[in-house]
DNA sequence: AACTATTTATAAGA
DNA sequence: TTCTTATAAATAGTT
């Protein structure tokens, strides 16, 4: 779709390959939105990269979805078997990895997931900060729009005069 | 994308709802594909119409790519086996790092924290997300409310109930 | 990361 | 749904 067409098969420059990953799993996930809103559908995405890199959309909450895609295709086989335990990892490895444990569950409970175990104290505290952050982001979002505002005010003005002139100057010509 | 430019909203007439769903589902199909074979990704993508009808992909097999997205969520990291390489560990644990890098800024972000160079459509994102999180927030939290009520009024029946029956005792032994 | 020439997707209409 | 076509959007190769 650009300076010339790329056939469809797989890229076998490493670096050629992580760059079309990129900019396509972006164009693929903003697609993947656009049909949600448009059309009220209910899409999940996921993508791990040739590196085993996670990506994930979905418009609804992620676990729902799956819930439902195997309800729906009734795959009575549900592999639901988690956490094969293994042996002793680095100290360092294991704190990294327990902290961004930590993280995500804290990034979905933010985005509404796992509430289950939560206590009512946890849920407030949960939509104080909720509260707070979309406070923070729509006044950011409001400066932003205010900015765009008067830099275009300013560009108008600067033309508006620009153009007050070039019309002495044609008058003074005629 | 086309004669005029769409914006992306909740398309009201059912009709031109269907119409669109229909084209773009093919074209996120499509993308889906070539994503994964060009960039030799796995994908997977579920779609429920607003009907409720499925329509699935996935590069490998479907539950495959769900399990391995649920151990990935569920279990950061800890699901692969332990490797010998130290360079293949310094790598795992420099991505580990880097998600978790990643996961904390997407945190201070969702409580308004460091907003400063994103773009009015990120922040739109955000917006939508918080917004999406706070409702689910607030449902649970009535919810729990609502079980700790009826808990509340189930004891107090059976209480009431003890109590009749013990001031008849009372009664008859006076 | 940005740029642009092209290809591709798609909105509206038939 | 399918076809057509004008136009919007995505993106391959380049800088």
């Amino acid at each position: 779709m650009a300076r010339e067409r790329r056939e469809i098969k797989r890229i076998e420059s490493a670096a050629a390959r992580q760059v079309t990953f990129s900019k396509r799993r972006r164009g693929l996930f903003k697609k993947a939105e656009e049909l949600s809103v448009l059309c009220d559908a209910d899409v999940a995405l996921i993508v791990f990269s040739s590196t085993g890199k996670l990506s994930q959309f979905a418009s609804s909450s992620m676990n729902e979805i799956i819930d439902k895609y195997n309800t729906h295709s009734k795959n009575l086989g549900k592999a639901e078997e988690p956490s094969l335990d293994l042996n002793l990892e680095h100290s360092k490895y294991a704190n990294l990895n327990e902290q961004l444990v930590e993280a995500s569950l804290r990034l979905r409970q933010m985005r509404g997931e796992e509430l289950e175990g939560l206590s009512v104290e946890e849920l407030q505290q949960l939509e104080k900060n909720l509260e707070t952050g979309l406070h923070r982001v729509l006044q950011t979002k409001d400066q932003q729009f205010l900015e765009q505002i008067s830099d275009l005010e300013r560009k108008s003005t600067q033309l508006a005069e620009e153009n007050m002139q070039l019309r002495n100057q044609v008058t003074s010509l005629l």
